[in-house]
DNA sequence: TCCGAAAATGAGAATGACTATTGGTTTCAG
DNA sequence: CTGAAACCAATAGTCATTCTCATTTTCGGA
C-alpha cells in the first residue's frame, strides 16, 4: 500500500464515510478507502472490472465484498443495466441528486441533473402517486435510455 | 398443448405481435404465444421462474430463448432490478406508457402512470437534456423505490 | 508498547442465472 | 409431398458474483 491515491478524499467526506460505516458496525479500512478513491476519480458509475483495473492492489473478492458493505452502509450505489457488469458510484447524499443517461449500445452510464423546477414538479407528482398507492417512497430513479454521442 | 390459455390475446394484439416478429424474421409460435399469455395474465412485470410456473408446458431453455427473441422484436421488455431474476412485461406500445414501483424489501414491481401534465413536463425537461448532451433519446424510465404496502 | 479477540483480507472454489449446443420436430412454400 | 428453415427441449457450458477459510490487520485494554 504505497502507491499514490487516485483521488483525494477530503476530511469532511472521510468523516462522513467513517460515520456511515461505523453505524453499520464496519471500519473504513485501506481497501475500502481505495475503492472510494477509485470511484471518486472515475466521476461516473464504474463497472467493477474498471474499478479493479484502476487500482491493481484491489483483490477481486475483496472488492466485490467491500462494495456490498459500502452499499449497505449507504456510501455507494449499485446500478444494474443490461450490461454484463454491475456499476457503482458514490451515494447521492455524498455528492448530489442526479439521474442517468444509459447508452443502449455501449452500456456506458453518465450522470445528469434536472433543473430545479422540473425536479420539483416530478417530486410532487411522485408523492401524489405514493399517497394513492400506500407505497412508502425512499427514492426515485430516472434514466434516459438511448445512444450516446460516441456510439452514433 | 391442450390446456386452457391463461389469458386471451385479442385479434388486434395478435396481429401486432405477429407483425413485429415477422419483421425480425420470426414466427409467432405456440410457445411464444404461451409466454405472451402468461405475461398478459400476470398484469405486471414477472420474474422468469414465475412465468415458468404459470405455464408448466414451458421448458426453461425455450422460455429464456424466446423471451430474448420477443425482446429483440420489441414485443416484451426486460427489466433488471437488484433482485436475482430478470423480469419481463409486454412492451409499452402494446399496452400504455407507464412507470414502476419497486419494493426494496420483497423485490416486487408494480406499474403506475403519471398524470398527463407531469408526464409532459418531464418529457420537455428530458429533451432539453438530450439536446445539450448530444444523446439520442430512445425512451425514459422512471422508478419509484421504496416499500410496498404488503411489506410495511 | 504489547496482546488477543474480532474484523478484514485474498486466493481460490462454489453458486446459479443465463446461454450455447445439439439433434430431433414442426412449419410452410413450391 | 418435400426439403429447407425455423423451432423446440434437454443438457452441458459460461461467467459474474458470492462463499470459504486460512492468514493478516486492526484496535482497545493491560
Amino acid at each position: 500500500m504505497k502507491t499514490e491515491p487516485l483521488a483525494t478524499i477530503d476530511t469532511e467526506l472521510d468523516e462522513q464515510i467513517t460515520d456511515l460505516l461505523r453505524q453499520s458496525g464496519q471500519r473504513f479500512t485501506k481497501g475500502r478507502r481505495a475503492l472510494v478513491e477509485a470511484l471518486l476519480a472515475g466521476g461516473q458509475p464504474m463497472p467493477i472490472p474498471q474499478v479493479l483495473k484502476a487500482d491493481t492492489r484491489l483483490a477481486q473478492s475483496s472488492a466485490y465484498r467491500n462494495l456490498v458493505v459500502l452499499e449497505a452502509a449507504g456510501v455507494v450505489t449499485r446500478i444494474v443495466t443490461n450490461d454484463d457488469f454491475a456499476r457503482y458510484e458514490l451515494a447521492e447524499h455524498l455528492t448530489h441528486h442526479h439521474h442517468h443517461l444509459i447508452c443502449s449500445s455501449c452500456g456506458d452510464v453518465a450522470d445528469f441533473a434536472l433543473d430545479d423546477q422540473a425536479e420539483a414538479g416530478l417530486d410532487k407528482a411522485l408523492h401524489k402517486i405514493a399517497a394513492a398507492t400506500g407505497f412508502t417512497v425512499e427514492a426515485h430513479r430516472l434514466d434516459l435510455l438511448g445512444v450516446c454521442s460516441d456510439c452514433d
